[in-house]
DNA sequence: CGTATCTTTGATATAAGTCAACAGTGGTGG
DNA sequence: CCACCACTGTTGACTTATATCAAAGATACG
C-alpha cells in the first residue's frame, strides 16, 4: 500500500496577507487585525511528497496545517490491513485539528500529490481562544463542518448502492473542488486510483472498477492521467439523489 | 417509521451546580466561574417523549440541549426513506451544536427512551466565545470528540463484515454509557429496535436479526425487555477487532 | 382481546467479493 | 536501448454475503 516519508521544510514563501486562497470567492474577508495574528502564527511552509505520509495514527503531533496547495486524504485501518478512507483534503482545509485538540491523532493523513502546507504550533491553538474569539468560533465551525461532511459519508455508505456510492463520491470531491478553483482546465481532474475509491466506498477493487465502468459508459466521468476526469456532475448528483453542498463563504485558517 | 412530536417543557430543576452528571468521574472539574456562567446560560429544561423527534433537518433551531437523562440517535434519510443513523445519544452529550453552529440542521434528533434536555439558546453561543475562551475551547473538544467517533462508525460501516459491525457497535455504545453510569444493574442494557440496529449497520433488518442470533448464541449479547442487553464486552471488542475508547475526562457543558 | 410493533425463520434472488490472469504504463538499471 | 519490475486498470468465472420476500410467532398496549 503506502508510502515513504517525503517532507521536506522551505523557506517561508507567502505571508497570510498575500495567501492566493484567501482572494477565492468561498473564503469569507479577515479583518486585518485577525489576518495579522494568524500570519504571526504561521510557523512556516512544509512541501510534501506524493504518497508521503503527513500524519501517522497514534503519533502525538506538534503542528496543525492548512493546505495551500494539493490533495490528501484521512484513513484509519483495521488490525488486519483493511483500510478506510474517511475523507478528502484540498486547498484551505485544515490538517490534525483533531488531533491538536484531544492529543493524539485517532488517524493518517497521506498525499496524494505534492502538497504544500502551512504549519501551525499546536501549542498557539489556546492562545486563539484567549484572544480571537472571533478565529475560535471559526475554528469550531470548522470542526462542525467536518462532522457534516461525515455524516454524508457515512450515510452513503450505509445506504446507497456501488453506482450511487461511487456517482455521491466524485460529485461530492469536484463540488468541493470546484470552490477552491481547482478546476483551470474547466473539467475537474481528480488525482486518485480505483483503490483509494474502493477504500471510500466500503467496497473491493474488481467491483469497485466495474461500476467505474458504469459511469464511464453513462458519460458521467473518463478515467484519463491516472485519475478521475469528472464530465457530468449534475448527472452524478441526479444518480446519487444528492442535493448539493449547501455551503456559503468560510473561514480560511 | 417515526414518531410523533410529544415535549413538554417542565420547570428548571437541576441548577448546574447540582447537576447529577457532573458529580460523574468521566467529567472534568469546572471552576466556580465557569459553572455559574454555564448556569445563566441554562435556559430550562424540556421533557421529551420516547419515540418524539428533538431536531429535524433543514431546521434552524434557536436551541441547544445537553442530555440530562435519557438516550436518542442522530440519523440522515435519503429521497427515497432509507434511513442512516450516525450516532447515539446519552446523557452528557451535545444536541445540535452543528445546526447552532453552520445555521441550518443537515440531521435529525430522534428519542429513544424518555428524555430529560438541558436548553441554551443559541444565539449566546458567541457570548461564551466572548468571555470564556477555556468553555470555548471545550465546544470545540466536544466536536472533534463526534468527528472521532464517526470516524470510527463509519471505518465499522466501511469495512467490517457484519458480525464485526454488531460485535463493534454494541461495545461502542456499552462502553460509552458505562462512563456515564449508566449500568444501574451492572449489565447494561440498550434501548433500541433490531431495525435501529440494522439502520446503524447499514444492513437489512432480516440480515441484522440473524446477526444478532449469533452474538446470542455466542452469549456475547442477550435480547431482553425490548432492547439488547450486554453480556461480555471484552468478547464484543475482541470479535470486532476493537481497542475501545481511549478517552480521559471530558468536559460537560 | 384485538391491533400494532417487534422478532424470527425459511426460501430465493442479487449484489458484491474473491480468484486468476492479462494488458498498459512508467521507471530503473544494466 | 532494452529487459525487467512495480503499479494500475480490466475482464471473466465462480463463490459468498447480504437483500428481498413472505409468513408466522411474540410481545406490548389500549
Amino acid at each position: 500500500m503506502p508510502s515513504q516519508t517525503g517532507r521536506s521544510s522551505s523557506s517561508r514563501q507567502y505571508p497570510c496577507e498575500r495567501c492566493p486562497l484567501r482572494s477565492l470567492p468561498v473564503f469569507r474577508e479577515f479583518e486585518k487585525p485577525e489576518l495579522a495574528f494568524i500570519s504571526k502564527l504561521k510557523k512556516g511552509e512544509l512541501a510534501v511528497d506524493k504518497g508521503a505520509t503527513v500524519l501517522v495514527e497514534g503519533s502525538h503531533s506538534a503542528h496543525l496545517y492548512t493546505v495551500l496547495s494539493g490533495w490528501a486524504f484521512r484513513y484509519k485501518l483495521l488490525q488486519d490491513g483493511r483500510r478506510q478512507i474517511l475523507n478528502y483534503l484540498m486547498p484551505g482545509d485544515l490538517i490534525g485539528l483533531q488531533g491538536s485538540v484531544m492529543g493524539e491523532m485517532q488517524h493518517s493523513v497521506e498525499a496524494l500529490s505534492p502538497m504544500l502546507l502551512c504549519v501551525f504550533e499546536r501549542d498557539n491553538l489556546l492562545e486563539i481562544y484567549r484572544n480571537h474569539p472571533g478565529l475560535a468560533y471559526d475554528i469550531t465551525w470548522i470542526a462542525s463542518r467536518e462532522e457534516r461532511m461525515l455524516d454524508e459519508n457515512l450515510l452513503s455508505v450505509g445506504r446507497r448502492s456501488a453506482i450511487e456510492r461511487a456517482a455521491y463520491l466524485v460529485a461530492f470531491i469536484a463540488s468541493r473542488a470546484k470552490v477552491v478553483g481547482l478546476n483551470g482546465t474547466q473539467s475537474i481532474q481528480i488525482p486518485i486510483t480505483q483503490q483509494h475509491i474502493a477504500d471510500t466506498l466500503g467496497l473491493s477493487l474488481v467491483h469497485t472498477n466495474k461500476t467505474i465502468r458504469k459511469l464511464m459508459d453513462r458519460q458521467l466521468i473518463v478515467w484519463r492521467d491516472g485519475g478521475c476526469g469528472v464530465v457530468d456532475i449534475e448527472g452524478l448528483k441526479q444518480l446519487a439523489g444528492w442535493e448539493g453542498l449547501a455551503e456559503g463563504r468560510r473561514p480560511l485558517i
